[in-house]
DNA sequence: ATAATAATGGCACCGAGTGCCGAATGGGAA
DNA sequence: TTCCCATTCGGCACTCGGTGCCATTATTAT
């Protein structure tokens, strides 16, 4: 999809008549307010002042709407990962690439958290979600490919990539339901264990929450 | 959904017109010959001699009329896991539980194959796996909750299911690529390097074929 | 003005999935 | 045999996501 949108345009022709990132809050809203499926894609057209067909010419489906600017943070990853040191273990490399990459400021982790909450709560989205992260699972191979002088389509870089992103998976999950405690934790123990084949797994204790859970409302 | 089908009936009220066992038969062969998604529910539904909305019966969704009795298969796992030796490391139960149910006939993989395709190969499987491998990863964090002492909501847990998950995925998803070749060994070859962490996984060799290439028309 | 360009959005259509309900089909009881 | 009852069948109409088509609209360039 696109990776940005801003850039000043001095181009012929009709100008668009919104954004990505604006049809995403509203539908982020009314998801958030009268739950995903009870939203209506006519719903988020109205709310954002265009017409359904005009909606599809900018998120190719509706679960798509959610998932924000997912290829630049796969862009991201994947400088994080070519800029590891070579002798770095590969797992360990995944690690830090991982958690830096989703490293994001306080005022904009509300708003991580909701996506998130709605893509791993939400069956429609969760099994979406396999879709989109095929492309995360492609960059991983491909970095592990290069590591382990094999091919990306090959078992291991494969296996590697699915074991990191099931166990990222898993702690992005476990930090959603958990508020008020850091996604970083949460990665830090999970990606840790995995490079430990879960050996230590007995003795990991669940993050506890250090900030206040936010708007308690 | 079921678990059995067969089992001798003497209710009352009028007999069903079909068996699920019909219904997937006669549908992975239209997907194996037109494509799934070229092929539409009615199109099945006149294959299998019923009407449309009685497929929906005996089927919540077309996606699910590739997975077979996989229910069972859970079942299978879940006893293989509760039969393990409690000294025997996590992993490496769920390696030999994971290998296990696994083991078909000779004459059942040409279809669990077919169907593994399928799934692996068209999107709108791919993407609907996700939801019916959420059961197999209840039964993978349920049984690592009891051995780690800890929740199956856990963090730990969890992580070990997802990460199996995806190693498994891998592996079945690379021996549909390779054909001629041992389900069980990339199994063995990919939850193997899971339990070490990937450690060796620059020494793993791809699996060759053993057997000739099955009706190669 | 006029032409070229690009976005808009209405319309018709497809396919998956669902609620509703009458019709069909068997066994068992009168 | 006949009637009753339980249960399945399947047509119909409807909702919703998604797509192809195309006329309309709003810009910039000439």
């Amino acid at each position: 999809m696109r990776t940005t949108d801003a850039p000043a345009r001095r181009t012929p022709g009709r100008p668009p008549s919104t954004t990505h990132r604006d049809i995403e809050r509203v539908a982020v809203a009314l998801f958030a307010s009268k739950g995903f499926d009870q939203t209506t894609v006519e719903d988020i057209a109205a709310a954002a002042g265009i017409g359904r067909r005009t909606l599809f010419r900018y998120f190719p489906s509706k679960n798509d709407i959610v998932w924000g600017d997912f290829d630049g943070l796969l862009d991201r990853m994947r400088e994080h990962l070519r800029a590891s040191p070579p002798q770095e273990p590969l797992l360990e490399a995944l690690r830090r690439a991982v958690i830096a990459t989703n490293d994001y400021h306080a005022a904009e982790i509300p708003e991580f958290r909701t996506r998130l909450e709605l893509i791993t709560t939400v069956p429609t989205l969760q099994s979406h979600s396999y879709l989109r992260y095929a492309d995360w699972r492609a960059v991983v191979a491909e970095f592990a490919a290069e590591r382990l002088g094999q091919a990306p389509e090959h078992l291991m870089p494969q296996a590697i990539a699915y074991a990191a992103l099931g166990t990222a998976l898993a702690a992005f999950r476990r930090w959603v339901q958990c508020e008020g405690t850091d996604v970083a934790e949460h990665l830090d123990l999970a990606l840790g264990q995995l490079a430990a084949g879960f050996a230590g797994a007995g003795g990991v204790r669940e993050p506890r929450a250090r900030r206040r859970p936010a708007r308690a409302r």
